[in-house]
DNA sequence: ATTGACAGATAAAACGTTTCACCCTATGTT
DNA sequence: AACATAGGGTGAAACGTTTTATCTGTCAAT
């Protein structure tokens, strides 16, 4: 290749012949294996310079019985992940690590490549050493699942019981942290808005923002949760501001609502956070821009995919090993968007 | 797999020796060659089914020169590509008609998968039967694609004068029709903003406004195309504003510059499109949601995906078929971001 | 002189496919 | 009866690796 060889790619043996050695001598050379002379070694790595040489994967892959590739299986597909900017973080994370450790990263969306209930085609065919699925599990997969004969890893999203390795964000603590943060600014009368999707982490988000409205007695105050669409929620609030003990401020399950929710309210001539105090989650690029900056949970989605990638190579080295559900710790990063009473 | 077997996945001599025939046999009847009677046809299918059967790819790999992977290139990194919510629905038609046409695809980030001016592991090992590159095409890539031995392709960029396939949008004509319609709404002073990033997309734009500046009469009125931050960007309107002959309508080189200009001049006093008209480019999610919903230049994203996967196989297909740079149309969306005067 | 140890190198098998050339049998044609 | 043809099927080679077992010298120790 890299002087203007023919077009075909040189392979092992015409290293071997430019040497005037066996095969199996510029593999050890190459794979640090046997016993060579150092001069040999010398000129197995000029010949492979000059001839541009460097080893097939099929072949490799054949022989070694290990591709080097993991996949990445996105629920529900491709273009719904690449969509949302909390992922961009994490696949960084994830090929930053994958690369360096030599791996590459096989893409596909779960609904478009698992027609006809098959698995995806770089399961079927053994293209790929393991499996990360991110955005979710839906459930016609988990019954699937026992039929995937690789190491598998769950990112952001958790299987509550069963024994598949999670990376997951503790939405549980961090909507605590909130609920404490907003008493301690004086709130009294604090609801939280998510949306239908069920899943893993409005769940947990969910169940957190819950124990800490009763930590502080405000469980009283029914309806605490509410399951809204964007629309829904900013009529809903101007009906709570109403009240008679108004809502003085609310939690979102993610910024992007919460950021969504906060610009429909300023349209309607409601100030955030003078009128009214909004926390986010995720801490997402949309957060930091909106205006005011938005008060939000912070989670490191880097290293989401940094723990992911360590896991499954970890995996794949040793599968017997017990399951693993890392949890990765949240923070909350204080912007204008939440007012002391 | 699909009952219950051992760990290790069943090969085409574990399907002929069900069956009862050669190796021979089961391949001609997967692969739908030679001559086999219907019931030996029906017995080799069952038996896949029953061991759960697929063909490996590394076996098939190796003996057909090909592998069923395209590789896609992301300059200047993965990180970077996935969070502009732009590629994602290319990526989504890329997905789409390459699974289709049943291939995997492979996920590089050019500045991580490059270090030490290497290219990417997939393209150096026989990988991919084909490589496209998304976000442009660096100087330092240009000399070693001469020294890539596939079929190449550029997705929604161009390298002028050089024999690459490239799928691109027409941003020459949609800058000029977009001057043409805010002409036509009476506006007489127009600007255009764009970054300091070269690349080709700003460039054809830039030109295509310059161009229909230039058709209206409009090109004495010096500096009509202005490179900027954003920042910067909302200081000179106000500026130009202030002139004799005042600024009344703005172009920005995409609706991310343009949406954030548009709310920051709001935050400004000043309003949209009373006190000036904008028109953005791409029509991305963001440019619909915008307040007021931003008048922008449509490109229809997913089918430059489309094309580009089509364009990638027929090449891998016949690779010495001249060269395609394939030009995708672009349509004008009025919305509520222009006044007419 | 014999042995042992070791450095350096290699032949050959194996990984799982696909396909080419061939074989065998049955059927039809002259 | 001799021959062609077609249907049904197979053996073996090849794709490019890695690795195990083995081979050949050389040198030091006995």
């Amino acid at each position: 290749m890299s002087n203007g060889q023919t077009g075909i790619p040189a392979t092992i043996r015409d290293v071997a012949k430019e040497v005037g050695c066996s095969i199996a001598t510029v593999s050890s050379v190459l794979n640090g294996r046997g016993r060579i002379s150092d001069a040999t070694k010398e000129k197995v790595r000029e010949a492979c310079k000059k001839l541009g040489y460097f080893p097939n994967a099929a072949g490799r892959n054949l022989r070694n019985r290990t591709t080097e590739n993991i996949g990445i299986l996105f629920y529900p597909s491709c273009a719904r992940i690449f969509s949302n900017i909390f992922y961009s973080e994490m696949m960084a994370g994830l090929e930053e690590e994958l690369t360096k450790a030599n791996y590459n990263l096989l893409l596909a969306g779960y609904d478009i490549s698992t027609n006809s209930s098959d698995l995806p085609k770089f399961i079927r065919e053994g293209s790929v050493d393991g499996v990360i699925m991110l955005g979710g599990c839906p459930d016609e997969f988990k019954q699937q699942l026992a039929d995937v004969p690789l190491p598998f890893l769950l990112l952001d999203t958790n299987l509550e019981g069963m024994p598949v390795d999670s990376i997951i964000t503790d939405g549980f603590q961090a909507e605590l942290m909130a609920v404490d943060y907003l008493v301690k600014q004086g709130h009294r009368r604090i609801v939280m808005f998510r949306h239908r999707h069920e899943n893993y982490n409005e769940e947990e988000r969910g169940k957190g923002f819950l124990a800490g409205a009763k930590r502080h007695g405000l469980e009283n105050e029914a309806d605490v949760i509410r399951v809204a669409t964007n629309d829904e929620a900013v009529e809903k609030i101007k009906e709570l501001m109403k009240d008679e003990t108004p809502v003085t401020a609310i939690t979102a399950v993610n910024d992007d609502m919460a950021v969504d929710i906060m610009h429909r309210l300023q349209l309607d001539g409601i100030n955030v956070p003078d009128d009214i105090s909004i926390i986010g989650f995720d801490d997402i690029k949309l957060a930091r821009d909106a205006i005011p900056p938005l008060t939000t949970i912070a989670i490191d989605k880097k290293r989401i995919g940094k723990e992911g990638a360590e896991t499954i190579l970890s995996r794949i080295k040793d599968p017997g090993q017990p399951t693993r559900k890392i949890m990765i710790p949240t923070s909350l990063v204080v912007r204008e968007s939440v007012k002391s009473l």
